[in-house]
DNA sequence: TGTTAGCACTCAACGTGCTCGAGTGCTAAT
DNA sequence: ATTAGCACTCGAGCACGTTGAGTGCTAACA
């Protein structure tokens, strides 16, 4: 690929700049108020970018606008270096302050942050399972054939699962029942966690077996479908932004958000620490994902993002994301090791 | 009030229902198809309902438009009892035989239901605390200071809440302290929890009463707040719906469904079985609230809703919802027999 | 050779005036 | 009491001209 010069990079930055906060394509008049350069010369250069792919014309006698490979170049290349304003550390540290409480409920005011700060709509999926290790299990009787099992990690999430067992249990037998799962699975992935897993038995009647397993088959299908629950805030915000003025675009939108499956993956799909994903790359039409990952320790738990239109604050989102990534993996590591110091 | 003729019911109805299937202004020629007058005779006794106040023009020379009141005297005194359709019963049946669950996915599958034979918004609030009867407490240790509190209601419901404790706790005693708060609290109402409770001590030292507060103290704080967790679903459809054709209404409406306490209150405020407000009724503009409860045996736990521009099928809404809250309250009150039948 | 001024050209956006038709109210006839 | 007829109203939709932002090209200039 050809490299631009020096100049064109900067009338490329400049026009993309311009058109995320304006929406409406740039002419070179208006370039060459911000660059001391003519129209004329402006206006070169521009037909020569427009050659390379890089700006587009909707019409003639209409200004350019950047190209999917132009936002590509400019977070890749061109992208400066976002400080945070005092004022938004602030807000981020009012929530990192906060005491720790529920999974849901801090990745649900993670979101809300990055929604607030971004206006954009973001994402947040959950924790994977075989990012997060057992730290004790419970049985609970509800009636005679029902218990609830409660499975407490050691990044502080707590599930909690309804089960009813193929036959009535006493309290007693739940908790040498009890007994044993934690046995078995303490400290293990909750990943491992699978009907017809083999222990040593002393002397286990044949169907506590059976027991064990249909609770294993449905704590497995109940952890596996937590995983695609995704947290989404500030659905509202991207009416705000003018490509979605088409209600029907807007409904579109609006019902990706309800489905829950496709969204998790959609974010899920980024790779890397911080991973961009621009128009057609997405999947989607004219919309950009961003997102960054947040772990515990160095386990990988999930990811937080936001998406919106194609035409997006680049780097206010990113520098946004990259900060309460980080946050986020500070708080689950910080729970983690509270679970050492305990031994 | 005047009494309308028989003739002017049948005219305000065919009004009403042709509009809110067209939601555009109907007119004088347009009704003396359906009905066996001449367009002059619709046109003088339109003149009158519009003088009572039932129509309203937007401009001269369009068609009439049913006012709040309109469909006001149409929930109340024309409404015809709709019966849902095969499939439809069929396809609630679906959801209902479905494997009991946790509440929180009962409660959204309801709220899905909705929405889908609707097509509005559905709001579902959770069971009230008052509603909702202790079943079993017990506490499970996270690290030496924390300590998870798992209460299970007579509902199947779970809450679990993290608690820091003032002290290091062993887990013999959280167990002892598991014991005391099952003795005090099983059997009662979840709201009859918090600090200060008296109870008999035997042996117990000071500052156990204080860890003891502690927990009441924050599991009540908890509850409150989980009161005001609120599900919604299908937001996407109301942009279906002309009146949000207008994007800043539509963003308005949306930013609404995002305010959970507020929606809460909303959903809550409806009294008696089933609740119809319209229009300013609801305190929102131009937008009409249906609800109807839902309950274990005689105690009221939540409500289900649909939230809609005031053009809304009222007679499909009440009938869907009337039969979603029963089906709700049967799987509720299942639950509590199940329990009753243990003893 | 790169830059700039000037000019003709293009085209969406906007305003104006026009027609069309759905709908009304009124009056007079049935 | 009902209906037919007619004049009137007014938004929707279309044609048309104007405006202005923006372009490409050419020729002059440093």
């Amino acid at each position: 690929m050809e490299e631009l010069t020096e100049r064109q990079k900067q009338i490329l930055q400049t026009i993309i700049e311009d058109y995320i906060v304006s929406a409406i394509p740039v002419g070179s008049r208006t370039l060459s108020k911000t660059i001391a350069l003519s129209s004329a010369t402006i206006r070169n250069e521009m037909s020569d970018l427009e050659e390379l792919g890089y700006l587009e014309q909707p019409h003639t006698s209409a200004g350019r606008v950047p190209s999917q490979k132009a936002y590509r170049f400019y977070v890749d290349h061109l992208i400066p270096m976002t400080q945070l304003s005092l004022s938004e550390i602030r807000y981020l540290r009012a929530y990192y302050d906060k005491r720790i409480g529920q999974t849901g409920e801090i990745l649900s005011d993670a979101a809300r942050v990055v929604s607030e700060l971004t206006q954009y709509v973001s994402v947040v999926t959950p924790p994977r399972v075989s990012g997060v290790k057992v730290s004790s299990i419970q049985l609970m009787p509800v009636n005679r054939i029902t218990a609830m099992v409660v499975l407490l990690t050691d990044t502080g999430m707590v599930q909690n699962t309804p089960i009813v067992l193929p036959r009535s249990v006493t309290p007693d037998e739940l908790l040498s029942m009890s007994g044993l799962l934690n046995r078995l699975f303490a400290g293990k992935n909750v990943s491992e966690i699978h009907p017809g897993v083999q222990y040593a038995v002393e002397n286990e009647i044949a169907d506590q077996k059976q027991i064990f397993d249909t609770i294993c088959a449905v704590l497995e299908a109940r952890l596996e479908s937590e995983e695609n629950r995704v947290v989404v805030e500030g659905a509202s915000k991207m009416l705000a932004h003018q490509e979605f003025s088409d209600v029907e675009k807007a409904r579109a939108f609006l019902q990706l958000l309800e489905e829950n499956d496709k969204l998790g993956e959609l974010v899920n799909e980024g790779d890397g620490r911080v991973s961009v994903r621009i128009g057609t790359e997405t999947g989607l039409n004219d919309m950009s994902i961003v997102t960054a990952t947040y772990s515990a320790g160095n386990r990988h738990l999930g990811r937080i993002g936001v998406i919106g239109p194609t035409r997006m604050q680049y780097d206010k989102v990113l520098s946004v994301l990259e900060q309460v990534g980080q946050t986020l993996s500070e708080i689950f590591s910080k729970q983690e090791e509270d679970d050492h110091e305990e031994k």
